[in-house]
DNA sequence: TTGTAAGCGTTATCAG
DNA sequence: CTGATAACGCTTACAA
């Protein structure tokens, strides 16, 4: 039942509260219940304030803490699609690692409102840093990140501290296991620009194959949103254009997932007649049959990750150790690749 | 590159600060940034205000408002586990409505520190109201909700709106659909209390099974943890333990998902052999195959929903219109359903 | 050991 | 129309 506007205003309860109940003064209640641990405090007066204090359910305002201190010990993480598995993973990670930390996590989703919004009343709430994941430093606003400790994740920047998975070897490790299978009919699904990490995926990718001598032409290099429906689409099209590719990786496992779905939908057997691997090993590459290859890149570890070093830089520590080297990933063999048959080689 | 501890302290820009610069006193700037629209303001001094606000970057502390406003503009939404889609479209479904109204969300997940204790601490940030889903009511502390404004998603309460889901409707119409086709031998499997609204499920699908005189043995009722690990493990002990089953309504997609999975390895054909039915509709549930047959449960319409209701309660608004009646459930036709094999009729 | 007092950055109430 | 001035609830020197 909801309270009705101005009638009862619930008096909320005071550290002056607390204090008139213990008989002490205000600031007394302050140190005994937020000062440091063992404050100069008798044992008898902090115990009455500590029963005062529990006896009237006080409950700090963070606020006003936050005022004085400068601090919220808040932090906000904005996304670029909170329906992306791969983002919520980050996200889980990231506010696990926060709670524990007794800081409190803004969210926000960059589809509706953009990043540079978001990042603007974060600020505005004080949070003492930003998590950013999915989204592209050059799409902010100039200065939007002037003077704030953020932490980007999956994306470069010389001038913040990231988190990042090694997005070219996945590129690599994808094209050298079809490579490896004996696949030369090698075809790309991924999204025009958007990401760094994205650009990466694929270049590791055409890096590798370019290595062993085998060519990527323009029309097995398919452009699409990085979503089941980009993949779909962008999978019609390529069977639809391109008769001989026996293999395809994709930027990432949703887009992977659609190009599965689009592949079975015009018969084709996979792996048989087509190979896929996908990127991120989101939970759902587990469940769809055959269970789906793919490299796998910890988005949890991401988001905890990122959440550590913010919370670190908070304390002004050092944090060139977390953030140096990117974060392994691996090759998942599962059902969705397989040698190409006989008849589809060169 | 994080800022040196204590090293350059980047002074925040107040409403002081613009004040001087527009040489006015703070208070009009507050009242030309802040106050109503057309505040009785002269237009040079308004111009003046914002000019200098703008030329100095000037952003409001929101934690300054909130403290003197008691309100935060924000608000907490707690669910059971972030990593579960359905309750990540609900809480994407709640961001986009807060944010649109210029809501801060606060996220809380309560796979590591339990419901409870988010809640204390949301209370503590000051949130104007919370979201709770997928949280049992009974399970907080008695009076952690006490007078605060509170949204529950799919839980039953006589203290607290609410807004749900037709979870009762739901076990029905999939034991009709099972029913229909034809199938007597029928298995359920869902968690063993867990919350409100797997109850409910349970109860409607069971209801519907005794109103057609069909009845669900004890070894066809399976409890199992709302997930896909949840569903394999019961899936597997269901068909080590009963042959004749035709087919079995899950309590939610995740437990459907591993039914399919566990009936996979074990050589059964779906719809074939097997009938699955889930319930929510996750985005997953179109990506298995075949297609997962489930009631969808509009989760991102129940967050929103829920946001919607809770700003309502904020403004001191009615909230009757909202949540009233709960939100439609529908059955989704795919492909893990269909008629019983003849030699597994009774 | 504990109380007094000065803010933290806003909003809000009044005078002028 | 605009400027003092008093909160908001808390932390933190500095006194006592």
């Amino acid at each position: 039942m909801p309270r009705e506007r101005g009638a009862d205003p619930p008096k909320r309860i005071t550290s002056h509260d607390v204090a008139a109940r213990a008989g002490v003064s205000q600031s007394t209640v302050s140190l005994v219940l937020s000062g440091s641990p063992r404050a100069r405090i008798a044992d008898a007066t902090r115990t009455r304030v500590i029963e005062a204090a529990r006896d009237l359910g006080y409950r700090p305002n963070l606020l006003a803490r936050g005022l004085v201190q400068r601090r919220s010990f808040a932090l906000g993480i904005v996304v670029s699609d909170l329906d992306n598995p791969f983002f919520t993973e980050v996200v889980s990670g990231a506010e696990r690692v926060a709670a524990d930390a007794g800081y409190g996590v803004l969210l926000g989703d960059a589809r509706e409102i953009p990043a540079g919004e978001h990042v603007q009343r974060l600020r505005e709430r004080q949070v003492d840093g930003v998590i950013l994941a999915g989204v592209a430093l050059d799409a902010l606003p100039p200065d939007a990140l002037a003077g704030a400790n953020v932490v980007v994740v999956d994306e470069p920047s010389d001038t913040h501290p990231g988190v990042a998975s090694d997005a070219f070897g996945a590129g690599r490790l994808a094209a050298r296991h079809l490579l490896e299978l004996g696949h030369r009919r090698l075809a790309f699904i991924g999204p025009a620009s958007e990401s760094h990490t994205f650009r990466m995926r694929e270049r590791g990718f055409v890096a590798e194959l370019r290595e062993a001598g085998v060519a990527l032409p323009s029309a097995r290099l398919r452009r699409a949103r990085p979503s089941v429906a980009g993949g779909e689409r962008a999978m019609r099209a390529l069977l639809r254009e391109d008769e001989g590719t026996t293999a395809v990786f994709c930027a990432n496992d949703l887009t992977a997932l659609g190009a599965l779905k689009a592949g079975a939908a015009a018969g084709m057997t996979v792996p048989g007649g087509l190979s896929v691997v996908g990127c991120d090993d989101i939970e759902m590459a587990r469940y769809v049959t055959p269970e789906l290859t793919t490299v796998r890149v910890p988005a949890r570890g991401l988001g905890a990750r990122a959440a550590r070093l913010l919370l670190l830089a908070l304390d002004g520590r050092d944090t060139g150790a977390l953030t140096r080297k990117p974060l392994e990933v691996q090759l998942v063999l599962r059902g969705t690749t397989a040698p190409p048959l006989a008849e589809s080689c060169p």
